[in-house]
DNA sequence: CGGCATGTTGCGCA
DNA sequence: TTGCGCAACATGCC
């Protein structure tokens, strides 16, 4: 599911559904997404609140709701919210159920993530993990000049370092794989090693994956040109697509069109 | 059965 | 201090 095209369709999803809405009823089912881990904290911090607003900053999404009180949702690898009836029986992967209540509606929005890697975490404050991410590419826009300040300030893979969410919120292995393929960048090339003209392609990589997934991702799934394709020919030179790993990840890249600088 | 997965954190080592 | 590499987390799919 997540990255920040997902997390942004999910936003707009929820706000559509939850703003102004009362939330009528918590079922929480499983302590190990949640925070407090506490089911029935969980459910009292909840229960009787109104949702103001539904935000996002990179992967994280972050509802505003009355008195104060603030919902935290990270969806993890596999987590996604969906409307269903408030009769729904709970499916295998659901993890928590919000009922909702606005005028004489009445509907239901849960949590599903088979892996579990997501987070629900209800707090007064901002947390530490929304408050030390970077610009966030759809709401702050990108810009080269502060992209070339960023990228200069480490010394990793560029790939790695536009996947750091302190840096840049919200860009994953997809975004980052698709959007140096389009900048015609080697994804080991140092993030200090590029030149401005380099950065502006990045931008305009990250920008053109990030709009054109946006605008598929509705309808379907939209075809990636290297993501997932080790081995078989990159679809702009005819180079066979490789593959390398970098901090952990899969991260395949044409060594035909994607020059390594130094 | 083994390998892989759109994410994040923490540890050990050079 | 910095930059890595790797394991772990929990589950599903091929």
């Amino acid at each position: 599911m997540p990255e920040i095209v997902d997390v942004e369709i999910v936003r707009r999803h929820l706000q559509r559904r939850m703003r102004g809405a009362r939330i009528v009823g918590v079922h929480a089912t499983d302590a190990y997404v949640l925070r407090p881990a506490s089911p029935s904290t969980f459910r009292r911090a909840l229960v009787g609140r109104t949702v103001r607003d539904v935000g996002r900053r990179g992967k994280w999404l972050r509802l505003e709701l009355d008195a104060g009180l603030l919902l935290f949702s990270h969806l993890g690898m596999t987590g996604d919210w969906a409307e269903c009836e408030p009769r729904a029986p709970r499916e295998r992967a659901e993890r928590a159920r919000l009922d909702l209540s606005r005028g004489r509606r009445a509907t239901s929005v849960r949590y599903l993530d088979a892996r579990r890697f997501g987070r629900l975490i209800a707090s007064r404050q901002d947390i530490p993990e929304w408050t030390s991410l970077g610009p966030d590419p759809l709401s702050d826009g990108l810009d080269a000049r502060a992209l070339a300040g960023l990228l200069a300030r480490h010394r990793r893979a560029v790939k790695e370092v536009l996947m750091d969410q302190t840096v840049l919120a919200g860009i994953g292995n997809i975004l980052a794989t698709e959007g140096l393929w389009i900048a015609r960048i080697d994804p080991r090339s140092r993030s200090d090693a590029l030149s401005a003209a380099d950065v502006r392609a990045v931008v305009r990589g990250l920008r053109a994956v990030i709009h054109r997934e946006l605008r598929h991702k509705p309808a379907g799934a939209f075809d990636l040109r290297v993501y997932g394709r080790a081995g078989r020919p990159c679809p702009r030179c005819g180079a066979t697509v490789a593959s390398v790993t970098l901090g952990g990840r899969a991260s395949a890249f044409c060594p035909g069109c994607q020059a390594r600088r130094r």
